[in-house]
Parts: C-alpha cells; structure tokens; sequence
RNA sequence: CGGAGCGUAGCGCAGCCUGGUAGCGCGUUUGGUUCGGGACCAAAAGGUCGAGGGUUCAAAUCCCUCCGCUCCGACCA
C-alpha cells in the first residue's frame, strides 16, 4: 500500500476536546475522526486494527467452540417487556417508533434476542451445550460519552451467549469463554487482568471483569498483593471486625448550628469522622429508607441495591428528605426514624456515637445504635478502600484503576425463565437452561491497548494488531533505484504474508520519521539513496533505538524474524 | 440532571475586560531554494466569529434565550 493513497492525515496538534493520551494519539495518528459527541468515523488505518482485532477474536472463540450468527440491532420493544428491561433499562436505550407506530428500540446488548432465538430453534439435550457469538454494533444512549471510544453511544461489541442443561454444564462453559478471554487479551498485546465483579442490570449471580490498568480507568479495583485476590470497587467485600461490648452514657442533644455536614460537624464538635453515624437516605423502587454508614465511609450503593432487590435506588430529593427527618439536610439521624434502616455491618455494635438528632441545626450524642434506633438489617454497604483487610487473607489491599474490556456472567435463568426456554433431558423432561453471556468491548479494547501502550513520541502497536506491521520510508521518492528497493521490499513482504505501508510522499525525512512513530508501526525499514549507498535499507524497532543495515534482498526473513519477537 | 468550563479558518490559539478594517502558528495550493528526526522564502485560497434576539450610529466584543462540546458525579463493553 502506498502512503499516497491511503487517506492518512496526522495532526501536529491534538484537538482540544481530547482530554486522555490513547484519545488524543487517535485522533493525532488519523485512526477516528469524530462526527458528535461519541460517535466516530474509523479511518482505514484504524479499521484495519479493528478488523485484526475482530480477527483473533473470532479465531478465539472458534475455537473455544462458540458459533458465530448477526443478530439485528433494531429490535421490537416486546421482547424487552418481557424479560422487564425495557422498564430498568431506562433512558439508556434507545427508543423509536417504525411507521406503523410499533415501538422498537436500537439493541444496546442481546441477551433477549438471543434467549428467544434458543427458545425457538433448541429442543433437546443432544443439541447442547450451544454458545452462539457475534461481532456488532452496539447503542447506548450514555449520560455523559467520553475518552473517545472508551465510552461512545455506538461501539462494537464482541457479545457471546451460551446455554446450558445444567448449572455445572454451564460452569463449564463459563470456564471456557474466561479461558478464552484471557488469550484473546494477550494476543492483542494487553495485560487485562480478571477481577470479581457486580453484576448490574444485567443479572445473575456471577461475574468477572477484564480489567486493563490503566490511570485514566473508570473503575477502582482492588487488589491483594498477598493472596491474588482482585475484585471491582463496587463489588470487593468488606472483612469487618467486631466491636467490644461497651456501655454508652444517655443520648444527649447539642446545637450544631448551620453544621450539616460530617466535616463541619466534626470541626464543630471536635469528633473524628469515624465517630459519626452519616444517615442517607434512598428512595428504593420509590419508597423511601435509610442507609447507616460511619463518618468516614461512602456508601455504596451496588451493595445497598443488591442487599434490597430493588429494581431503582436512588438518593432521595431533598423534599423527601426533609419530611421523613422532619428537620432540614443535614441533620438526618437514625434515632426515632420511622422507616426501614440498613446500617453497615461495621456499625454492629456501635456505642457513643454521633450523629443528626432529626431536628434543624442540632446532633445527638452517645448513640447506642441497639438501644436508641430500630435498624432493619446489618450488612456490608461501603465501599472497600486501600489498606483495608483483604476479605480473604486479611492483609492490606491496593487499590488501582482500570479499564473494564471485557465481561463474563454467570446468569442462571434469569432469562430463560422468563422466556421459558427448555430442553428435553435425557429422561424427556424439560429442563429451563442455564445461561451465561459475554462480553468484549471491540472499539474499546483499541484503545486501552493505545493507552497501556505508547510513549511521547507515539503509540507503540503490538504486533499482532499493528495498522501495517511494517512502515517501508523512501526517502527519495524521485530516485529510481530507492523506488525500485522499496517496490522490491513491499512485494517480497507481501510474499511472505507481511503487510507493510510504503511512505511515498515527497516529504523531507523528518516529518516521514515522526509520523512513522506516532502512528506506532512495530517495524521501520527507510530505503533511500545513502542507505543503498551503504549497502541496503536500515531496519528498526519501534522501541529499540538502534537500526540495522540489511542488504535489500534479505529484508524481509529479517523483517520476519524481528516480528516473531516483538 | 447537578456542579465547572469552552465554542473565532481543517487543527492549535490571540482578539472580548475598555464596541470601530477579523488576526497568528500549523496544515492546504502554486513557484523557488533545501533535503537523514516535524526546513526556508514568496504568493494564494480558506471565516454565517455556535444559533437567534436585544442594546447601539456601529457588536466577535455588552445583555437575554437557545444549541453544541469538554471536565467532575450517577450509567457501562
């Protein structure tokens, strides 16, 4: 491919409304282009990443047995009904009307579709187990799209679905899609780590993260360096320890004026943090209730929503706040509070502690939480911060970021219940199958490799998903001979199955060498009339400083030699 | 939706406070000199100053409304 006619334009300057390095190294390299806000255009440099993406992804699950259909990502509404989602989907899906008025909505994932799809077309054991994948384009009317791809309202998504007769056939499916992600990760050149983690909307009772670390990651996860331990902010448990029997003096209520927050208060009343009960309250599928958590925590609200199997959880609006405490923001307390109360499980036990009195500008002192307030229910609510214990080993865990690029679940029936997908059994009896779905982020996982990969020149492409694996300069364009070697190279590349890029452009060598590392090729041979001068083309490393002079015929078994390396 | 900020040439920015001919760098086109890590000279093209309304003799600049984009929070591959 010549460089002339392939559409490239690299920028100097990164626009200004790209905020992390793999973003703006996309747009600088000429990979996307934006059209709005989360939506891009893949040039073909970036395209023919995707596509070798695409590629080991298909090789992977082929070969862990998945089956590869295109389901349609216009989809009638009903089917959403039924497994409830079109209600707690939200305004996250899209929703439109076709002329004959019959709701449809643009698919953000498709665990209905392809549940009616068994439904119909599997009727025994025999046919099972049967995990059907597909590469497409996924919408999702996000609440804020950013990072570029990271976030988009329309990306490619890699999602797999597989089902099963039984619980511990469909484990074993489970397995072999987590085995599978993990060497589709590697092979595209990233560390992508699986961690525990919530399950969401999506449901069921099991899930794992692939997370690559990364500083600009959405997601905190936690990590034990002792035991392996990892799990996903919003799901890593808490080890609580239990507090010592101690008498607490009779509450007491002092004027805390204007001081309606725990480090005004704290201030106020010369108290640590931890000794304060903060007092939340939630409106869960619309009802309001009390979330207990000490002073310096936050709550976390996947556990609270988990722990209440609510379909909504919401902070309730100020109103509502106000008239279940009876006194204004601030000044919630659990202490005569006429609605359901969770506290967290390190609050078991607690005496002598501090917190709203359920009355303008005052607090209540040496609360007993068992004797002065009714709490419903301890269990673990706040979210789980580095140094704490590890719940497994107890040592103190790290706590990372990272980008979440792929996820597996463990979904039970949750779906086929509500479809009432069922096999036969061997004994003629209709079973309702195991699910599990998965997950890769295509467009995603693009650009977490940008992000884990490159320096400040450029990106650093692995190999395997290098735009071209081999960047051909010709420096002296106008020079018959450096034409001629380069023409000789690419051909002998191609020969060998190498795809290579031959920068033709009547540019001055600088700008050739500057782009060649920004866009990051794994491989750099410069043809041009001193380097025949000297005998050849000089071949080099992305990441290696050096260049090696290799006489023109014996490039490319050089060229295939170094990319068995790199 | 709550909080913060930004919209001026393809990209990066200045001009706005204090109203008066729309500018700079990069990129693009043409000609020339250069030519191994983003060259130089000369000429040129390229603008509804986000949109609408208002104030004014006069608005990129002041006022109002709307739209778009980005960042922090809730959503998620």
């Amino acid at each position: 491919m010549r460089w002339t006619q392939s559409l490239i334009a690299t920028l100097r300057d990164a626009p200004q409304d790209a905020e992390i390095d793999s973003h703006k190294l996309m747009i600088r390299s000429g990979l996307i282009r934006k059209l709005a806000g989360g939506l891009y255009t893949f040039m073909p440099l970036g395209l023919r990443v995707l596509h070798k993406i695409e590629a080991i992804v298909r090789q992977e699950m082929d070969a862990a047995g998945a089956l590869e259909i295109l389901m349609p990502a216009l989809q009638p509404a009903e089917l959403w009904e039924r497994s409830g989602r079109y209600e707690t989907m939200g305004p996250g899906m899209f929703r439109l009307k076709d002329r004959k008025d019959a709701r449809m909505v643009m698919g953000p994932t498709h665990e209905e579709v392809a549940t009616d799809l068994v439904t119909k077309e599997l009727a025994s054991y025999r046919q099972l187990p049967c995990t059907i994948y597909q590469i497409q384009t996924k919408f999702r009317d996000e609440i804020r799209p950013r990072f570029g791809l990271m976030r988009a309202k329309e990306f490619i998504m890699k999602d797999a679905y597989s089902f099963d007769i039984s619980s511990e056939a469909a484990d074993a499916s489970y397995q072999k899609m987590y085995d599978a992600y993990r060497r589709i990760f590697k092979r595209c050149g990233l560390d992508a780590r699986p961690v525990e983690a919530d399950t969401g909307d999506i449901g069921g009772k099991f899930s794992h993260e692939f997370m690559v670390l990364a500083d600009s990651g959405e997601d905190g996860i936690l990590c034990c360096p002792a035991c392996g331990y990892a799990a996903n902010q919003e799901k890593a448990e808490r080890r609580t320890v239990k507090l010592e029997p101690a008498d607490s003096p009779a509450i007491e209520i002092v004027d805390t004026p204007n001081a309606g927050t725990i480090a005004q208060i704290s201030a106020f009343l010369k108290a640590k943090p931890k000794q304060f009960i903060k007092t939340l309250i939630y409106l869960a599928d619309a009802k309001p209730i009390a979330a207990l958590v000490p002073g310096d925590r936050d709550l976390n609200e996947h556990k609270l929503k988990r722990l209440l199997n609510v379909r909504t959880l919401e902070l309730a609006p100020d109103e509502t706040v106000e008239q279940v405490t009876r006194a204004a923001i601030g000044f919630a307390g659990p202490v005569e509070l006429d609605i359901p109360i969770y506290a967290d499980a390190s609050l078991e036990g607690a005496v002598d502690r501090i917190a709203g009195a359920n009355q303008t500008d005052r607090h209540m002192l040496h609360i007993e939480l068992a004797r002065d307030a009714k709490v419903t229910q301890y269990a673990d609510l706040v979210n789980v911060l580095a140094r704490d214990a590890c719940p497994h080993c107890g040592q103190p865990l790290e706590m990372k970021r990272g980008i979440e690029v792929g996820h597996v679940f463990k979904l039970g029936t949750k779906y086929t219940q509500a479809f009432q997908t069922t096999c036969l059994t061997e004994t003629g009896e209709a079973a309702t199958l195991v699910m599990g779905c998965y997950g890769i982020g295509i467009t995603r996982t693009l650009q977490a490799v940008i992000e884990q990969s490159h320096d400040k020149d450029g990106i650093i492409w692995p190999a395997s998903i290098a735009p071209y694996s081999v960047a051909i300069l010709l420096l002296d364009p106008a020079d018959a001979a450096s034409s001629q070697a380069a023409s000789q190279i690419e051909n002998a590349l191609a020969e060998a199955g190498i795809d290579a890029i031959v920068d033709d452009r009547e540019e001055r060598p600088g700008v050739k060498f500057k782009d060649a590392d920004l866009i990051g090729f794994p491989i750099r041979i410069v043809v041009g009339a001193k380097s025949l001068a000297k005998g050849g083309a000089e071949i080099k490393v992305r990441t290696v400083k050096d260049s090696s002079l290799v006489p023109v015929e014996q490039v490319p078994a050089a060229v295939a030699d170094l990319l068995a390396h790199v």
